[in-house]
DNA sequence: GTAATCGTATCGGTAGCGGTTACATATACG
DNA sequence: CGTATATGTAACCGCTACCGATACGATTAC
């Protein structure tokens, strides 16, 4: 896995849906104008917001005034669910297998493991105390 | 700036030297003793305690009979100086610039950062609660 | 002096990402 | 019905970073 921008372009997206309005297919905001507050490309938005359309967060619709828009109040979205929804993590590396007959050298790594997956909870407990309405509140 | 597997090498690294009792020269441990309980190249190995080295948290000597050693008692040793030392983070990603002239995004990134500020944050939290010395306790 | 070891440079192969173009599909509107 | 608009996805390119390996000078023990 890579570093990737997946996650700070669907926080954006998601909140700049919010602050259009776009709560139903009438008031959907194309990838275009998505990309353009960016400012991207309109088919990375669409990656992003196709991740998270199957994540359940916002729907879609294709044609003339179509786009997308949010399945759920903007206080309802936590920022753990749009990290989840595009795949990502803390990105702390994996654990090396340890070396075979060694008794440590086997359970170093379930240690390292184990570190990794508490810091990636704990990135997962902070975000999930941020909403995309509150990334709008100095607005 | 990408996955990397600098941080659990660093770790596994660390503990190892802890298991071994490195704690002055006369005890280092060669990369090549390192490596081979990863397991791993002996350049990647000294790729990382070279950082390590950097931030104090190692000695290294070169010559025959050379290795590396812990310069502090192994629950001295927090795994987000570990992190740091190997130049890591959550890499959650970069928010956006956000587009000119739209008062709201501009804004966004700023929020958006803030949120990814506060997950390396959680991340530091949690891991400065584990030390080298918790990575051996089940042995 | 010899052997061992570190630190670093360099190269090759791999992988993922962002940006772009392209295209089939779907939808609104006249 | 036909046209314009927009999505979703695939394909391609150039870029970057990483890991592994080889190599080489510098350093150190014996």
């Amino acid at each position: 896995m890579s570093d990737s921008q997946k996650f700070p372009v669907a926080a954006h997206a998601l909140a700049y849906l919010a602050h259009k309005g776009a709560f139903a297919p009438e008031q959907a905001v194309s990838s275009a104008a998505l990309a353009a507050s960016m400012p991207t490309n309109p088919v990375v938005v669409r990656r992003v917001t196709s991740m998270l359309g199957k994540a359940g967060l916002i729907g879609a619709r294709a044609g003339a005034n179509g786009g997308a828009w949010l399945l759920k109040p903007a206080e309802d979205i936590t920022l753990d669910n749009v990290l989840r929804a595009v795949n990502g993590c803390a990105h702390l590396g994996v654990a090396p297998p340890g070396a075979k007959g060694c008794p440590v050298g086997e359970k170093i790594p379930e240690a390292v493991s184990a570190a990794i997956v508490a810091a990636d909870k704990a990135v997962a407990e902070r975000l999930g105390k941020i909403t995309v309405a509150d990334l709008l509140k100095d607005c």
